[in-house]
DNA sequence: GGTGACATTGTTAGCGCTAACATTCACGCC
DNA sequence: GGCGTGAATGTTAGCGCTAACAATGTCACC
C-alpha cells in the first residue's frame, strides 16, 4: 500500500494514478461492460495499491441506495428472536446488504415506531421487525417512508407480508401426541396474552382438543419464563387440578413446571405427561428429555429478507403482495410423554 | 403532512416554505446559535409540515461521520454474547449512534477480517467486537483504517481496549465454594481450548486448587452444549473417575452433566456436587436447581461501547489507550452442592 | 476511401448537505 | 451622525460519487 498523503485516497487519487478519468475507475467497481481488459487491470491495480475504498456516503447520496436493511428485534434473551436474527443477517449479508439493528426493551407501539424512526433516520431501505407481539405488530406504522416492511413471526398480521412458524399447527401436534397416548384431556400453559404465537398455540390446543371431542379447560397464562411456569403448575398442584397432560408453551417454562412436579413428587411422565414448545439445545437433557416442538428459526429469517429483497427489487410499495410464508413446525418426540396411569 | 409532490422534501423545500435559505435550515437543524426564535420556529413547523428528513448520507458525506458502530459478533445462538449484543445496542443508541451488525458462523480469523472488511466498506467510526475466542482476537486487524476498535469478552486481548467479565476470579469463586464445603478436589469440565473464558476457568480452577493444596487432575474439554456436558460426565462414571464435586464451564453442559448424573443414578448433591457459570434464566429450576456464577453480560457491553465512544471524541486512533476493564462475576448459591458423602 | 456502428474513454452536472465567508441590519457610543 | 460590533441570515464552494452525454478511436463493409 503506497502512504496516503495524510488523508484516505479517493476515486481521483485512483484516476491520476492509473492514468485515466475518474469515471473510468467507476466503471471498474461497478462493473460496467465497455473497459478494457488492460485498463481494468491497471485501475484495480491502482485501487489495490493505494488501499482506495469507494466512500459509501457519496455513493448512497447519488444512487439514493444506501444498501441498508433496518431490523427491528425484542429483546433477544429470547432463544427464538436470536436465532432469526441470525438468519435474517446471513441471509441479508450474503445480498450484499448491511443491517442496521435496534432492540427493543418493551414491546410497545410507542418504541416501536420510535426504533423505526431511528432506523429511518439513516434511510434504510426497508424494514424486517421481528414482531411476535400484537402491539409491536400494531405499533408498526404502515408507510415507512415508501421503504416495504416485513414482519417475520407475526401471526396473522396486517396488510404486511409475513413470515412465521405455523404455531397453531405444531401446537395441533403436540395436543394429538398426547391425545394420541390415550389421555383424556389436555392441560395448557400458555404464553402471555399479548403474544400472537403464545395465542396461536392456545388455538392449536383447543382445536386439537375440539376435533377429538376431549373437554377443554381454561389455560394459565404465564410469561415465557421458568419461574411462571414454575408457580403455575404449583397452583395447579395446590389445587389438586393436576391433568394427566400439560402442554406448555416454550420450553422455558416447562423447565420450571418439571421442576415443580418434581417438588411435588410427581413422576413425568409416569404419572403427568409434558410437552414444550421451541426445542431449545438444552431439552433433549432436562429431566426427563423434554418431548417439544421445534422450530426453524433460521429459515424464517432467511424467508423474512429474501421477502424482503423481492420487495427491494420489484420495486412495490410493499402491501399489495401481502405473502405470507408459513414455515412447518416438526415434532420432537423424547421422554417426557407417556400413557396416563389408570 | 403536506403531500410531497413524488419525491422526498429536500433541505431546500424546507427551505422556501420556511421562507429562509437552506443554511439557516441547517442551523435549525444542527442546532446553532443565533438564529432567532421566531425563525427557528417557522423551520421547525416546515419541517414537521412537509414530513421533512434529512439524508444522512448527504450529510456523512460532508462531515465524514456516518453515525455508525460496526459490531462484530458470534453465533448468538449463544446466551453471552446474545446478551451482550443487547447491552452494546441500547448504549449506542442512547449515544446517537447507529449499529451494524455482523455475525460469524464460524470464529475463524478469515471470518472475523471479512467481517471487518464488510463494516469497513460502510464507513463505520468504531469497531465493537465481540471476541470470545483466540481465533477472532487474532483475526482482528490492527489497524482498522483509523477506526478505534474495541473487543468485549475479549481476555487478556493484545494491544486492545478490552472489557470483560473476571472469569478467572469467578471461577475460583466457585471452586472455593466447593473447597469450603469439604470436597477434597474438583473436577473441571472445561469449554473449548481455543475459548479465552474457557481458558480462564481453567486458570481460575486450577489456581484455586493450587492455593488450598487440592490435587488437580485434568480437565476434560467440552464445547459448551449440553451434549458434551452429557457424554464428558458420562464417561467420568464409565472410568468410574467422578470426583465428589464438579465446576462445569457453562450452564448448558451442567444441564448435559446433571441429567448424566441422573442416569447413572448418581445423586446431586449428595453423592455429587455441581456448579455451572453463567447463571442463564433456567438454571434455577435445573434438578436440581443449579449453584452457578453470574455474568453481567449487558453491562460488558454497555461498558464497551462507553470506551469506543471516549476513543472516538478524544480522537485517539485506538490502541494507546489499552483500557482494560473487568466486571466482577458474582456467585449464585442453589441447591447443587453440599457436603461431600463420607 | 468514406461511412456508419460500436466500443472505449472523457467531461460535465448534479445528489443534499455543511463549512466558510459575505452580507445585512440593529444598536450603542463617541 | 458616523462607525465599530455582533447577531442573524444569505451565498458560495465543495464533500466523493454516478448518470448522462460528448468525444474519440476502431473496425467492417460497400
Amino acid at each position: 500500500m503506497a502512504a496516503p498523503p495524510g488523508r484516505m485516497p479517493v476515486m481521483a487519487d485512483v484516476a491520476r494514478a492509473a492514468g485515466v478519468s475518474h469515471q473510468t475507475v467507476s466503471r471498474v467497481l461497478n462493473g460496467h461492460p465497455n473497459v478494457r481488459a488492460e485498463t481494468q487491470a491497471r485501475v484495480l491495480a491502482a485501487i489495490d495499491d493505494l488501499g482506495y475504498r469507494p466512500n459509501s456516503s457519496a455513493r448512497a447520496l447519488v444512487t439514493r441506495r444506501t444498501g441498508v436493511i433496518g431490523v427491528v428485534a425484542v429483546d433477544t434473551a429470547h432463544y427464538g428472536p436470536a436465532r432469526t436474527l441470525t438468519g435474517i443477517e446471513h441471509a441479508a449479508r450474503a445480498a450484499g446488504y448491511y443491517l442496521s439493528v435496534v432492540t427493543l426493551t418493551e414491546a410497545s407501539a410507542g418504541q416501536v415506531r420510535e426504533a423505526m424512526d431511528h432506523l429511518a433516520r439513516q434511510s434504510v431501505e426497508g424494514y424486517v421487525v421481528i414482531a411476535p407481539q400484537r402491539s409491536v405488530l400494531e405499533g408498526m406504522p404502515e408507510w415507512a417512508g415508501g421503504a416495504p416492511v416485513v414482519a417475520v413471526e407475526g401471526g396473522e398480521a396486517r396488510e404486511l407480508p409475513v413470515v412465521c412458524v405455523d404455531q397453531e399447527g405444531g401446537a395441533r401436534m403436540a395436543v394429538r401426541h398426547l391425545l394420541g397416548l390415550g389421555h383424556r384431556t389436555v392441560g395448557h400453559i400458555a404464553g402471555p396474552r399479548d403474544w400472537l404465537e403464545a395465542e396461536a398455540r392456545v388455538a392449536g390446543w383447543r382445536g386439537a382438543l375440539e376435533e377429538a371431542g376431549a373437554p377443554v379447560g381454561e389455560p394459565l397464562f404465564g410469561d415465557w419464563r421458568p419461574r411462571s411456569g414454575y408457580e403455575l403448575v404449583r397452583s395447579l398442584v395446590e389445587r389438586d387440578a393436576l391433568p394427566t397432560a400439560l402442554f406448555v408453551a416454550n420450553d422455558q417454562m416447562a423447565v420450571g413446571a418439571l421442576r415443580a412436579l418434581a417438588e411435588a413428587g410427581v413422576r413425568v411422565p409416569d404419572d403427568v405427561s409434558v410437552v414444550g414448545f421451541d426445542d431449545v439445545p438444552e431439552a433433549a437433557y432436562y429431566s426427563p428429555p423434554l418431548t417439544t416442538v421445534a422450530q426453524d428459526f433460521t429459515e424464517v429469517g432467511r424467508r423474512g429478507i429474501g421477502i424482503l429483497l423481492d420487495l427491494l427489487d420489484s420495486g412495490e410499495p410493499a402491501a399489495e403482495s401481502a405473502a405470507r410464508e408459513v414455515v412447518p413446525a416438526r415434532m420432537v418426540v423424547r421422554a417426557s410423554c407417556a400413557a396416563p396411569a389408570r
